[in-house]
DNA sequence: GTGTTTGTTATCAA
DNA sequence: CTTGATAACAAACA
């Protein structure tokens, strides 16, 4: 599930790969889409690679247009070199065979190709179609951004007044406050839980009863856990790859998610798995409330 | 066949 | 207009 570590880490690797590269082709193999992709995007380039919470930006060289991509669930953007076999989604092996298989691309689940002028190929895979690719006008893109995502946790305007501010007005259980792109950008469900433990929050409490230092705990608990996992490039729970196709190391730093019914790593109680805000949560019944 | 997985949006109710 | 609760989407897996 790509939330903001496993987007930024993304958004790196590409920046450093395929920047003003000239584009061949794209390929559209199956896809709700906005626009032609390939007539708008042939013989262009992408000239800066940005990020508003989960949503990755990609400006292009044509005066004020931006291809948006969002993973959703199970996207996954890999770009490979010429002649280069993906080494994702797959048991690391030695084997050029298995290797070979389980890494080539495209595969069934590839829905966008983007052919570069030297060859080289970025694919937009997704098991579950629920993530989408396409093309926006500069207007298109604020109104979106202005409608959709609260301010960016790891810059200076994520502010903590205005955070404690927003908190105090809602009724929702603290987990939906921050689940909402609106509270605060980039955060989803594995985040959320890690968050709260951090903070010995309880997920259930509703967002207007936390006292001011609850809320000083969270908010410090978002910047650090995001800016460990960024480092840590981003959890991989099920599909979630970055740039090249590799996975991410942060799943063996997490504290509580995925290990319902295990040791709490501070007090040894059993981990505990129920269902909030219509999501999987996990927290630790000793250590937070 | 059933339940579970989740980012986001649609829909409905208040 | 807002807020909140819930279903829906989609496909794989246990």
């Amino acid at each position: 599930m790509p939330e903001l570590p496993e987007v930024e880490t993304v958004r790196r690797d590409l920046t450093a790969r395929l920047l003003n590269k000239k584009i061949k082709a794209v390929e559209v193999l199956d896809l709700k889409l906005v626009g032609d992709l390939n007539n708008q995007l042939k013989g262009r380039s992408f000239t800066e690679i940005l990020r508003r919470g989960k949503l990755l930006i990609f400006k292009s060289s044509r005066r004020g247009f931006f291809m948006l991509v969002h993973l959703k669930m199970t996207g996954q953007l890999i770009y490979l070199f010429k002649d280069q076999v993906s080494a994702g989604g797959h048991s690391l092996s030695n084997h050029s065979f298995e290797k070979a298989v389980g890494g080539e691309l495209p595969n069934k689940h590839t829905r966008v190709i983007i052919t570069f002028t030297d060859s080289s190929r970025l694919f937009f895979n997704d098991v579950r179609k629920f993530g989408y690719v396409k093309l926006v006008d500069e207007q298109e893109l604020n109104r979106l951004i202005a409608k959709n995502y609260g301010p960016e946790p790891l810059e200076k305007l994520f502010d903590l007044i205005e955070f404690s501010n927003k908190l105090a007005r809602r009724s929702i259980n603290i987990k939906a406050a921050l689940l909402d792109q609106k509270t605060v950008a980039g955060l989803g469900n594995i985040y959320v839980d890690e968050v709260l433990f951090a903070a010995g929050v309880r997920p259930q409490r509703p967002s207007s009863s936390l006292k001011m230092a609850e809320i000083a705990k969270i908010y410090q608990a978002i910047k650090k856990i995001l800016t460990s996992a960024i480092k840590h490039r981003g959890t991989t729970f099920s599909n979630y790859v970055d740039g090249s196709g590799q996975k991410g190391n942060f799943s063996q730093k997490l504290k509580v998610y995925g290990r319902s019914k295990e040791k709490c790593v501070k007090c040894g109680s059993a981990i505990i798995k129920t269902k909030i805000a219509g999501r999987g949560t996990h927290y630790c019944g000793t250590c937070q409330s």
